[in-house]
DNA sequence: TTGCACTCTCTACACCGTAGAGATATCATC
DNA sequence: GATGATATCTCTACGGTGTAGAGAGTGCAA
């Protein structure tokens, strides 16, 4: 199955659903429900179940209509998604002190959007066809290019690194999230897993043609298991800010891009 | 609807398929078919169409079977999925002269990752349950690896470094694949369908609320459209390699992780 | 030659998103 | 207050998904 595609669909109906800005119609029966219940709702299924969860039939049940009831607030279900996504971007930018300095400030980009995906892991489930350009997504944006303004990077070079740490983000917390619901859906820790999965890749396995995984590979796992997501990240962010505070430097010291 | 979730079930019979070791039956009618096939049509189709095009019918039908029988070869569709990921995983690895010196290694690795993502969009619609260990993804893992060998990185930081780069080119290439795909799916470019967009937003938009995305994003807009994720990736990669090198460097002048 | 294991088709089930018809509720207008 | 227009909701249906299990046919081992 494919990912959800977000950013679709008529444009003044997405725009006007993000950003709540939609007419109230005036006759016809009063509404049951409203756009924020449908999406608060799916929301809470997602993270309890995950995306796959979230389907038109399964919403409407838990707010006691049918299924074809939500498609008089949301025109469709890659909408619904959508304002779902710019929602929880909403808690990306709840009035917080930022720390002092740039490289302090982007580090906690990194974190908030770090702790953002393992409380909505579905979100790694969204493919944005086209940017989503909700309030909330804009907030983030600003608050993410603040972080590195004033640095003597250029604007272009602003967006770059707040898109160079979006995309790490991204990449690095599939391990974390992946691996936390392997083991959700299988029941198996880690290590019940290597137990049962190492001897048969034993008989398969030859070191002779894979020389550097044969000696980095164990050494890995007895210190890390099938992975440690958290730490991969950890390092990971220490040496992107080590890069960036490269170019920072380069910046300062009148070397313009 | 959900991703694709592949390294579940039964590991024998996964190990089995992933290295071609299963033991053929020498009861009953010939098989029409045999699991090299049905990877290589499903990836053919998921190439073209994407991954959600990679129905059992649809592979079946395009094999002349039906369904059903596919069920002979692989235990499921998550089974074929992990298949196919290892198969194409091999591309990466074909004899190919590596450049001098870790940075350009590793420069490498990254770029033929980039590229194999680009041929294979799907690839970053399949969430990876467990690690997959088939032949191709081991030997994937060691010819990364390789790249840092001799660096004076400890095992564990030549496979975090390892890590860091996989999980970013998979962050950043999701823009470039998903801007192609959206301008494929809607029939719009980024330009077209910024006209369509901009007016909308303008409407909602309230420069005051978002004082430095006003300023950057139309800037940045106006150099890069909606996105210009190859330049991003560039961008980011250069950055990541220097953050890399300055750890390189903290090793090779002595400093012990 | 017979029995067993295997391949394949068919049918079915439970699930999915969503179109459209019809019943009902509520407001605007006269 | 009555009527018509608009809106909400339910129901039914369609075309799609993965996959279970029964039955028919094939080919090898004993």
């Amino acid at each position: 199955m494919a990912s959800v595609y977000s950013g679709s669909g008529d444009p003044r109906r997405s725009i006007e659903l993000l950003w709540g800005v939609q007419e109230r119609p005036r006759r016809g029966p009063k509404p049951r429900l409203d756009v924020e219940g449908i999406v608060a709702k799916a929301i809470a299924v997602a993270d309890a179940e995950g995306l796959a969860a979230v389907s038109m039939r399964r919403i409407a049940g838990e707010l006691g209509v049918t299924a074809m009831s939500l498609y008089g607030y949301v025109p469709g279900k890659a909408e619904l998604v959508d304002v779902m996504v710019d929602r929880v971007y909403g808690e990306l930018t709840e009035p917080e002190t930022e720390p002092p300095g740039w490289r302090a400030a982007l580090e906690a980009v990194a974190r908030r959007s770090w702790d953002l995906y393992l409380r909505h892991p579905w979100l790694l489930q969204v493919a944005a066809s086209r940017p989503l350009l909700g309030p909330n997504f804009i907030a983030k944006y600003d608050q993410e290019l603040r972080a590195v303004a004033g640095t003597g990077l250029s604007p272009i070079e602003m967006e770059l690194v707040v898109t160079l740490v979006g995309n790490y983000v991204h990449g690095a917390v599939r391990g974390a999230i992946e691996a936390a619901e392997a083991e959700q859906r299988t029941g198996l820790t880690d290590d019940a897993w290597w137990e049962r999965y190492a001897p048969l890749l034993e008989k398969v396995f030859d070191a002779d043609r894979y020389p550097t995984a044969a000696v980095v590979g164990p050494v890995a796992g007895e210190e890390m298991g099938a992975g440690d997501p958290a730490r991969a990240f950890e390092f990971g962010l220490e040496r992107l800010l080590d890069g960036v505070e490269v170019l920072v430097r380069r910046r300062q010291d009148g070397e313009t891009a």
